[in-house]
DNA sequence: GACTGTACGTTGTTATAACAACAGAACAGG
DNA sequence: CCTGTTCTGTTGTTATAACAACGTACAGTC
């Protein structure tokens, strides 16, 4: 499989391309696949092993008994998850990760992480560190999705994402990760009628898109 | 002050008694008091030094342009807030950390923290694994009041919160920490609305309370 | 080219929360 | 005791989002 991908992670910054295939064997890390849908873990499971996507796209998500469905996150290749429950032992997940297209991910088990991490000057140790970097920057984006969510007004709501995106990328023209349901589902709104707001949106100059593609105005008055 | 709480927060988990003065003092640690309403950090701020409650009450907390207020978490002795900011250095804060009555708060910089931290069987050591569990335990923290929000109608939002409040307490009869302004805020909704709501309930038997004192009633039917 | 499934937008109706304004209770200080 | 303040619950009105149902566009398949 490809682990390119893994020099650019944070998770292993600062240790060598040359010895990271050791130190994956040492921690006894080991791949899987996943077809579009396929759950990586489901609420209630208990992770043993944090994992990095290697390639492919996966959201940690929430269904409640009346079929509602809460998308906490979007993780994209590189990225660490299932990082909180490996580390809290014993913790069931209140999430699930579901694979949203055929996807590739890297699983390291906590154990020896943890125990071996103490040792000055190995990559154990630089790579404790770096899992209390990625924890600390997933924090934020926790928080960055309750920002998202809190406006009462749907508009609202809209805006916090899409300015959040647009400073994410750098410009104010972006594409997004999420189809509408999964925006929706973000932003614990219905799809219809985040459809309608984002229609209403365009109207009123505020933005223009299609599809997934997302221009922002901010020239335009942003109360209705 | 009293530092007497540090000895059950689990930032020191594993450290001897007698030997956190000599650790605080290497690390340069330093108290303050704040009185009520009065902010430790604000929104914007750079956070150098993580902080630990060592007595009264603090509010996690987030005001727009347009006055609405926004509460992400409560802080009681012995809890550390300001973690990831310290420790993901430059990131300006999205939140104020505010004093809800008197206060006293233990700083700890971590510049020390982290570069004497990779040694082993130190106590330094044994602070950043602390650390880490600590971060993670407020990842969790930040899942459950996404959750807490993530209903669309206010009865689900209240009922999220109230049994998670049952199920920390280990009993149906329990005190919140919130006002109602508060709570509204914290479940990102309007305090008359949810007044009205909680009377509602209690109409249809679902909770009883007075104040701050709740009980549910688990007996009945949960849909309105 | 017809068939299917999926994703997206639109419309109209209904339920619900926000909002505004007020009244009573509890409490503190003079 | 009186007064001002804070907290809470109530009511009535309005704005807004949820919901349900439908039409269209597009992609993949046979």
């Amino acid at each position: 499989m490809n682990r390119s991908i893994l020099s650019k992670c944070r998770l292993f910054a600062g240790i060598a391309n040359e010895s990271l295939p050791a130190l994956l064997d040492s921690l006894h890390a080991y791949e899987r696949r996943y077809d579009k849908g396929q759950p990586v873990y489901r609420v209630g499971d208990t992770a043993h092993a944090l994992c990095v996507l290697l390639s492919g796209s996966i959201t940690i998500e929430r269904d409640d008994a009346w079929g509602n469905k809460t998308i906490l996150d979007h993780i994209s290749p590189g990225v660490v998850f299932a990082e909180t429950y490996a580390c809290v032992p014993g913790t069931p997940m209140m999430v699930s990760a579901v694979s949203s297209e055929p996807s590739e991910v890297l699983f390291l088990p906590v154990d020896r992480l943890l125990t071996a991490a103490l040792q000055p000057g190995t990559a154990h140790a630089v790579l404790l560190y770096n899992l209390l970097d990625v924890t600390m920057r997933k924090n934020l984006t926790l928080t960055r999705k309750i920002f998202h969510t809190s406006p009462r007004s749907l508009r609202g709501r809209l805006l916090s994402y899409l300015s959040a995106q647009a400073v994410q990328h750098g410009s104010d023209t972006f594409d997004i990760p999420f189809d509408r349901q999964q925006l929706a589902d973000y932003l614990s709104a219905d799809r219809s009628a985040l459809s309608g707001e984002l229609s209403k949106m365009q109207r009123d100059g505020l933005i223009s898109f299609h599809k997934n593609h997302f221009v922002l105005n901010r020239s335009a008055k942003t109360d209705p």
